[in-house]
RNA sequence: GGGCGCGUAGCUCAGCUGGUUAGAGCAUGCGCUUGAUAAGCGCAGGGUCAUAGGUUCGAAUCCUAUCGCGCCCA
């Protein structure tokens, strides 16, 4: 007679469910399916009268691949996306693109540079837009690669011509209101191109200059000067103030026969400098300088002595030459103290009638009259030449000037609009709840905004300007009515019509001259992305004003969410967000130092999102930004995502084994009622429900790592180790049909089931992919399910509590099993059997009742409970009696009790004949 | 330099309003298993809670300073 095959007898797990992700390879066939279902579409038509939900997308720069940092936050975004959707809202996701601005400017003019075209403005503006389209395009499937949902082919643009007018229309009612007034402010100026540059179009190199010493007699004190020193004498005749610094100690000292006044710690440098024995003769603070007024060496004006944060001791004399309009800093502390913004210098870099005597000289050229000027009136203390740094031209490599120009600006306390913005920062949600501190200070220190670029690429600002009198021409109705053709037409017409074609036939409303230009300048590009909730919440008809969820980096504090803000004041009266998330940035660890460092500054690393889904797939790169505490620093390393692809594997693998035990299961059939159901099994639902209830709560909060965290633990401790690995024993060996099987794959059913539904806002891939293997689904796509929602009535706490008890008797037994193992006493547990001596009768009462089930729990063959014998529960293992069944593996002493089956024990036998049968 | 944050085991995170020997998962080491097998299970080691002061009967937890890192501004 053959020996009978019980291992066919077994219920071992079955699926198809691949235990390797292969998630590089299997996610785009999850997206195409997606895509071919129109998912996207298909949810919202599901929740068609569903409670509105926004969340919306702040627009990311269209001019490169999606960085790291992109992804992540537009991974989060999906995120409450997915999760607000399975809750039951409708949530459109409208995602946009910053097309304009100084970063696309400058690549097509860099493009350009190499090739030698010469462009005019409107060609270079389609240069740009066609760069900016390519890109949308590339990063419109790598942000779909992510798995992120959304209406991907109507994004907004901020180069359509619907959003375009809106700009416009924004600009239109904010003039209409007296919010926009004209001034002057420094740019950075080609002289020898005759532009305007931008930030990124400034080189530095090595460049001479003439070094002055300059004498500044003091008002009222004969014979006394503050001296001050400079590289940039050409900029003298600009000079309305000289800087100190409060708390520096500044000195009178004896020179010559003269008083000097300048700061201690550079008496004996000055000294050298000027060929002069320095004596201190007097120690002052710089605040005890401020209000002391000088008198320019040779220019009819005063030049105060005034407090400036900005003043060093590095070099010079510790007060500095202050000109507002040839400088940024000095600009600043210029409108502090109410100072002229002066800047002589024309286009071409030539002095102004405005400059006197040196009118008609080109600046550099200047310097040298100039000092020789002052030598002559004894206003010099020395001079030499020295080589610095120096900004240049990016193109034409010419050193640049500092040049104050025409700027529009918005008035921040007009009408109350900086005051009305913090009222309403008070209103909204901030998360983390320092952000509102923190726009809170930016928005009560900043000055006027400053909304016009010198620049090709970007919305005009329909603006006209009177050739003969210079005075510009402010009208809402005109400008609306242009609003109107752009709407129709784009706002290229600007760059491609005259004045008149335009706007008809309009006169200067100063002197009534007919001859008008076109203003040259374009909108600063965060006014542009800062009307979003005009150009995108108010005009598409999905969405709503105002949203629910802003989510950005907390850079946005001074930048989006501010231009949002003060726009959304000055024409809504009412914050254009009710919740404002903000996320930190990506820093690498740096190996040798094991410092942490931001991730741009870390040359070889990849930065792009599609080198990560390329190596590990989306819903690890997804799993790793849940991981992740998403409010401070991101940390980001090989050792980390290492870390994650185990986690990954880990909840697969714990998704795997649940969906191999339920391949005869067909809930319609066999769900077992949950008051039929063994303890064990209420206990893993009952567990369930606090996770849902755990995680419901972390989603709400916007606090993904817990849920990562939590969802974790819940696969490896609750299911994989303790649950699963018990319930093996009874989900092989038992009859296919028998209640204690049928019972547990009731739950183990739900609890996969929900945990596909739980994770799928993080890792909308594999929840899907689990989904498909899931018996009995409700819904086509696990996307289209709702989120669980914790079942009071499946929640035992009282049930727990003893589970708990018995699990800390199980991690005894667990300990003294591995004595027994260490010692070669026994290999597996089911070659033990265990004598548990309680430390109470409680415990014993409490053990006594799981009866049998004691030495399943514990996965020995078997258990013996004694009286208490005093101290904690301790648990005696020995080598168990009887034989090994061949089937089960457990120990026995009803081995070879049926005599058809003479190695089986007594329960083995049992289930074998009903095969039989 | 200024404003706003962050700093707990190798890694990612818990640790509530200050109160017994600071926890979890992962990783590591040592075993077991071979009926989740490029899997699963057990046990063990590992932290002067960035540093230094202070408040308190008592501090990872409150205060101050310093250092390191990030964002914004200059």
């Amino acid at each position: 007679m053959s020996q009978p095959n019980y291992k066919d007898t077994l219920n071992l797990p079955k699926t198809d469910f691949p235990m390797k992700a292969n998630l590089p390879q299997r996610e785009p066939q999850v997206l195409a399916r997606w895509e071919q279902d129109k998912i996207y579409e298909r949810i919202l038509a599901a929740r068609q009268d569903a409670p509105l939900f926004v969340l919306h997308d702040g627009p990311p720069f269209a001019n490169g691949d999606v960085h790291i940092g992109t992804a992540l936050n537009k991974i989060l975004k999906d995120v409450i996306v997915k999760y607000k959707t399975m809750r039951g809202f409708r949530v459109p996701y409208v995602p946009g693109w910053d097309c304009h601005g100084q970063p696309i400017e400058y690549k097509v003019k860099k493009e350009l540079e190499k090739t030698g075209e010469k462009l005019s403005q409107a060609e270079l503006r389609k240069r740009c837009r066609v760069f900016a389209e390519r890109y949308i395009d590339i990063q419109r499937s790598q942000f779909k690669r992510l798995g992120v949902f959304g209406d991907w082919e109507h994004p907004y643009l901020t180069m359509s011509p619907q959003y375009e007018a809106e700009i416009i229309g924004v600009l239109a009612e904010m003039i209409g209101k007296g919010f926009v007034y004209r001034g002057k402010k420094p740019v950075y100026w080609c002289a020898s191109c005759r532009t305007a540059l931008a930030e990124a179009e400034v080189e530095y190199a090595d460049h001479t200059s003439p070094s002055v010493f300059v004498k500044f007699p003091v008002k009222g004190k004969p014979n006394e000067f503050a001296v001050i020193w400079t590289t940039t004498p050409w900029t003298l005749p600009a000079n309305v103030a000289i800087a100190v610094k409060s708390d520096f100690i500044y000195v009178r000292a004896q020179a010559n026969g003269e008083i000097w006044l300048l700061a201690e710690g550079l008496v004996e440098q000055t000294g050298k400098a000027c060929s002069v024995e320095l004596k201190v003769v007097e120690k002052l603070t710089g605040a005890q300088l401020e209000g002391v007024v000088t008198h320019h060496p040779f220019v009819d004006r005063e030049s105060p002595i005034v407090i400036s944060p900005y003043v060093t001791l590095e070099q010079g004399t510790g007060l500095v030459h202050t000109a507002p309009g040839h400088g940024a800093e000095d600009y600043e502390i210029g409108r502090k103290y109410g100072l002229p913004t002066l800047a002589p210098v024309d286009d071409h870099g030539v002095f102004t009638k405005d400059a006197g005597q040196f009118a008609g000289q080109f600046v550099f050229k200047a310097n040298k009259p100039i000092v020789e000027h002052m030598r002559g009136i004894g206003a010099l203390a020395a001079q030499a030449d020295v080589k610095h740094s120096y900004p240049h031209c990016w193109r034409c490599k010419h050193p640049i000037i500092f040049r104050a120009m025409e700027q529009w600006f918005i008035a921040l306390d007009h009408q109350q609009l900086r005051q009305s913005a913090l009222d309403e920062v008070k209103n909204v949600r901030w998360i983390p709840s320092w952000g509102e501190n923190r726009i809170a200070g930016t928005i009560a220190q900043r000055p006027d905004w400053c909304v016009s670029r010198q620049r090709a690429w970007g919305v005009p600002l329909p603006f006209l300007l009177c050739r003969d009198c210079g005075a510009p021409l402010l009208s809402r109705e005109l400008i609306l009515k242009f609003r109107e053709k752009v709407l129709k037409e784009g706002v290229d017409i600007w760059f491609e019509r005259g004045v008149t074609e335009l706007f008809g036939d309009v006169k200067c409303p100063a002197c009534g001259s007919a001859n008008l230009d076109k203003s040259p300048d374009i909108v600063d590009v965060w006014f542009e992305s800062g009307v979003s909730h005009r150009s995108v919440l108010r005009m598409r008809p999905e969405l709503a004003y105002p949203a629910d969820v802003y989510l950005e980096g907390s850079d946005q504090h001074r930048g989006w969410f501010q231009s949002s803000l003060l726009t959304a004041m000055a024409t809504e009266g009412k914050a254009p967000f009710k919740t404002v998330v903000t996320h930190g940035f990506l820093v690498v660890h740096v190996e040798d130092t094991g410092k942490k460092q931001k991730v741009s500054k870390s040359a070889g690393k990849p930065a792009n999102s599609e080198d990560y889904v390329g190596k590990y797939g989306a819903d690890v790169l997804r799993l790793w930004i849940t991981s992740e505490d998403y409010q401070g620093d991101i940390p980001l390393s090989d050792e980390i995502f290492d870390g994650v692809s185990d986690t990954y594997r880990k909840i697969r693998n714990t998704f795997r084994i649940l969906l191999a035990n339920l391949y005869d299961f067909d809930p319609t059939r066999h769900a077992v009622p949950v008051e039929k159901m063994a303890e064990m099994d209420r206990w893993l639902l009952s567990r369930l429900q606090a996770l849902v209830a755990e995680l419901t709560e972390a989603y709400e909060r916007f606090e993904f790592h817990r849920v990562y965290h939590l969802v974790n633990a819940f696969c490896a401790v609750e299911l994989s180790s303790f649950y699963v690995d018990v319930m093996k024993d009874l989900l092989y060996t038992l009859a296919p049909c028998s209640p204690e099987r049928r019972s547990a794959q009731t739950a183990m059913h739900r609890t996969i089931g929900a945990l596909a539904k739980l994770i799928a806002p993080v890792m909308p891939f594999t929840a899907e992919e689990v989904w498909n293997f899931l018996p009995g689904r409700e819904t086509a796509s696990v996307h289209l399910a709702g989120f669980p929602s914790a079942d009071a009535g499946l929640r035992d706490e009282a049930m727990e509590a003893r589970w708990k008890k018995l699990l800390e008797v199980r991690s005894v037994a667990a300990a003294e099993l591995e004595k027994a193992r260490q010692s070669g006493l026994i290999g597996k547990s089911l070659e033990a059997q265990v004598e548990i001596v309680p430390d109470s009768v409680e415990t014993r009462k409490l053990l006594e009742n799981f009866g049998w089930f004691l030495e399943t729990v514990l996965i020995v063959s078997s258990v013996r409970l004694s009286e208490p014998a005093g101290g904690a529960t301790r648990v005696k293992v020995s080598r168990a009696d009887g034989q090994k069944c061949i089937r089960c593996w457990r120990w026995t002493t009803d081995v070879g009790a049926d005599a058809a089956h003479v190695q089986l024990c007594a329960r083995c036998a049992e289930v074998v004949k009903g095969f039989a049968s």
